[in-house]
DNA sequence: AAACTTGGATTGTTGAACAATCGGTGCCTG
DNA sequence: CAGGCACCGATTGTTCAACAATCCAAGTTT
């Protein structure tokens, strides 16, 4: 059953496209609604409702399951159902860990082409002209960009999927605090130091002050989970 | 779940999966088969033999497929069926930029405590023995065990399972090269020599003796790969 | 009011069914 | 005899309907 579907009342969907495989193509649905916040952390995902609202099978709609839970964006409690994970205090320790590795990593050992460095430049310039404007999502857009290619730099698919995973945990972390002061606006200039020291190959240096940046990022988002309880 | 798993001979009778996650417990079953080399790389994982001899069905056995398949462990061709994974020169390719990444990274910037240094230590000394008495897979597995561990350092359960996952490709490596000679033999003393540096606390020069360490493996294996062709 | 029981809803798993696709076989054509 | 083409069986992709197991909440009993 590829295009088809015409049987039902279509939802507000135009999603249509050729699905390789139709499990793959719910879970990037369900990977867009929740990175677009449309699934807010701690929501429910019904099998039935979901299933009928996507056209295709609970069996089908359970694959798509797996394969969030293995990405972590999703929580399976056994009997009970699946819900949008809602990452606490040590989910947000997991990351930084994860990105205090990584990332540095990839700054002193990653290979530092000519592309790759006007790519962090253009993310910059992005980055401070939202700044300018006041524009938060566009920030944080930017600085999520600007992460994913410094691990790029790696060269590792596998290391550039995992970093892809914790950045979408790190939106959720968002997500769950909205409420909460900007967190961005510090992060602009920040970046910008770090691209000039790597265009002037000071690559310790560069992998130093990142570590140092993500320190105190978390310690930042811990103190405001902290204060914002829950 | 699924019990102490135990039970690969008997195919019928016993293998009534208790009600818990069915399709995790089949994906550890062919993870163990596969890993022992009882299914080589390129073998075909045919739906209805297996679902049969597993006892589940062909439903929860693709849910099994889906997981090896994220693990790069098992490759899915569409329409065409499910294969273990054949590592060719790109993946080891791929294998050894996660690992130059990740194992530095590690040694650098994790957390060595005293229990992590004993348990080098007695995974070095297991390591020397098997080379002693020329037991070659003691070799392998001390190696494997080791290089687990300096990872475990970072103290991230994602990181942990993303070298987890990476050693399980490694050995699909070695089984393809099964009639190729003894790499093993020379890595015992280096590793040695690298829980020495890492005991005095000399990190950067552990790092770096890693780095070329990971270098030169990798050329061997590609080496190799070339040697005894396809 | 606390503990127990019951009922309804949801998940976990299965088996069968059907369409789509692939690999090979053998025929036909040149 | 070589090459191409259509058919055929086998396997995969997906759906459906059913049932057992489990959980949640409400109602009942003591």
């Amino acid at each position: 059953m590829t295009e088809p579907s015409a049987r039902t009342p279509a939802p507000a969907h135009t999603a249509r496209a050729a699905h390789a495989h139709t499990g793959a193509w719910a879970a990037q649905v369900l990977r867009t609604r929740i990175s677009r916040g449309e699934l807010l952390p701690g929501a429910k995902l019904a099998e039935q409702g979901l299933a009928a609202e996507l056209c295709v099978s609970r069996n089908t709609l359970r694959e798509a399951f797996g394969t969030l839970a293995d990405e972590l964006i999703v929580e399976r409690l056994p009997n009970r159902g699946v819900f949008v994970a809602k990452p606490d205090a040590e989910d947000i320790r997991e990351i930084y860990r994860i990105r205090r590795m990584i990332e540095p990593a990839a700054l002193l050992w990653g290979e530092l082409t000519a592309p790759a460095l006007a790519e962090l430049d253009e993310i910059v310039r992005r980055a401070l002209a939202a700044l300018a404007a006041g524009d938060v999502p566009g920030m944080a857009d930017a600085n999520q960009q600007l992460h994913g290619v410094i691990v790029a730099m790696a060269g590792s698919p596998t290391l550039s999927t995992v970093m892809d995973r914790t950045l979408a945990r790190m939106r959720l972390v968002f997500y769950r605090m909205s409420d909460a002061p900007d967190f961005h606006s510090g992060y602009a200039e920040h970046n910008r130091d770090l691209v000039r020291m790597l265009r002037e190959g000071r690559r310790e240096e560069a992998a130093a002050a990142l570590r140092a940046y993500l320190d105190t990022a978390e310690a930042e988002l811990l103190g405001h989970l902290d204060r914002w309880g829950l």
